[in-house]
RNA sequence: GGAGAGGUGGCCGAGUGGUUGAAGGCGCAGCACUGGAAAUGCUGUUUAGCUGUAAGGUUAACGAGGGUUCGAAUCCCUCCCUCUCCGCCA
């Protein structure tokens, strides 16, 4: 969430940096009430201490053997239910203030970056640069199938007994494609790993708290499942998990940057999507993916994202998969996320680049929502860390732009050749 | 799920109504001692809000939230979590 520290003293700023987002934020509701939590405080503090006052000389008294019934400590200990019963009036207005103000807080984005291009929409988003040109294959795009119908034939991919055993939206990966799914994840993990994340298996049942954290909560309660006996939801992203790890602690500043990996099956609702994207594995209500978290300290966290897009780019080269990085526009940008890139990998059947990762710097927004800040040795005070997450890759749209990038003539899939040595096999055929 | 025990500062641990933000110890930092170090001694060592140019002032926090009281770490209520034993179970 943003600074009300910020809000109060840079209204401006923040309100031209949420614009750059487009939508409508207006600030004077919080800045209002934020003054007037903030008047209502000085009176409490100073009903408070008078009524601190009368205790402490009540209690002198008390202790040097005085008479609980002499005029003198009746008359304190009246005024003690005088300011007790102003204290009484105000104490309840300033809380609900508080939770409004909080309530507010949270509903606000992120700021956009200062290096975050201008736009409305995705439609503003900027390219900046491409891979893999070599793999593209010219003149063949009409001949390949789309994945899930050469997923079909080979008998990997079951769309239809899916939808009996849960809904649409689901899949059963069979035979070598429940390998292929498995060898991916692996691999994934081997290479973050060898970048340096540290890989952790979080809980998939996450609560509130750690939702509200990284801020899918409480505006996108919708986009997730929620188990409400419990009050626990189904992660949509390894991210909340890895990046609650450090929720409500003080990190010394020696033991940054963190950085953590995790693969998970990831949920989603996939609400107001009805109609897109609605065959194959593009759009799943479960699916897995690695995802790569980092926490760091302000002063490295450009770069940090940087470095972090590589490790991502690093898969799709390892598998030559060709792709282009997008970086998104102020009015596209995630709600946490101040500066974001996609990836998109190349989709022969569509004729498209297709959203395969998506890296960002969430600067100290998730830190403040979630309490995660970090303490210089011999330094007063503490600082919110930086926290960065990006997919390190979406298993299930790898998994698509392999049936289709290496799809061969005679109808079977060639394993690429990194994969190999996680597999038992070379080829998919029937 | 049943029975019991417990949650205090970076850590250990005292503290059952009165100058207790909290004894003591460990750790950490500074200073002294030393050729240098160890040991020792002294001093200091939480976070957050508001206010102030600053020094400072003030409030809050002993799992969380309520209550009793002039006054709560300490008494009462509710919830959460941890541990032990039993049951169940991948």
């Amino acid at each position: 969430m943003l600074d009300i520290k910020q809000i109060r003293e840079n209204s401006e700023f923040v309100r031209d940096r949420l614009d750059r987002r487009g939508g409508d934020y207006d600030l004077s509701p919080i800045l209002e009430l934020d003054k007037q939590q903030r008047e209502l405080q000085t009176t409490r503090s100073q009903l408070q201490a008078r009524s601190n006052e009368i205790g402490k000389a009540i209690g002198q008294k008390m202790r040097r053997g005085g008479n609980p019934k002499t005029e003198e400590i009746k008359n304190l200990k009246e005024e003690g239910n005088q300011v007790k019963a102003q204290l009484a009036e105000l104490e309840p207005q300033e809380k609900e203030l508080i939770v409004k103000i909080n309530e507010l807080l949270l509903q606000l984005p992120n700021l956009p970056a200062d290096t975050s291009p201008l736009g409305q929409n995705e439609t503003e988003n900027v390219e900046i640069r491409r891979w893999g040109d070599e793999y593209l294959r010219g003149g063949e795009e009409e001949k390949i199938l789309p994945h899930w119908e050469i997923g079909e034939k080979l008998g990997i991919l079951d769309f239809k007994r899916a939808v009996k055993i849960a809904q649409s939206r689901f899949v059963n990966l069979i035979g070598k494609g429940a390998a292929l799914e498995r060898a991916l994840i692996n691999f994934m993990l081997d290479k973050q790993t060898e970048a340096g994340y540290v890989e952790v298996m979080p809980p998939v049942l996450i609560n509130t708290q750690s939702l509200t954290g990284t801020g899918q909560l409480p505006k996108f309660a919708e986009e997730s499942f929620h188990c409400v006996e419990d009050d626990l939801w189904l992660t949509p992203t390894a991210e909340v998990p890895l990046t609650n790890l450090y929720r409500d602690e003080v990190i010394d500043a020696a033991e940054l940057p963190i950085y953590h990996c995790a693969y998970t099956p990831c949920f989603r609702r996939e609400a107001g999507s009805y109609g897109k994207d609605t065959r194959g594995l593009i759009r799943l209500h479960q699916f897995n993916k690695v995802e790569m978290v980092k926490l760091v300290s302000p002063d490295t966290s450009m770069e940090e994202l940087e470095a972090m897009l590589k490790n991502a780019t690093a898969i799709l080269e390892a598998l030559k998969l060709p792709y282009r990085i997008i970086e998104l526009c102020t009015g596209d940008l995630g709600f946490s996320a101040a500066k974001c890139y996609d990836i998109e990998v190349w989709l022969p059947s569509a004729g498209k680049y297709r959203e395969i990762s998506s890296c960002s710097n969430c600067w100290d927004f998730q830190g403040r929502r979630a309490n995660i800040r970090f303490k210089e040795k011999g330094k007063k005070g503490t600082n919110y860390v930086h926290t960065l997450n990006g997919s390190g890759l979406a298993i299930g749209r790898t998994m698509s732009a392999i049936l289709e990038n290496y799809q061969q003539a005679d109808g079977t899939v060639k394993i690429p050749e990194v994969l190999q040595s996680y597999l038992q096999f070379t080829v998919i055929e029937k």
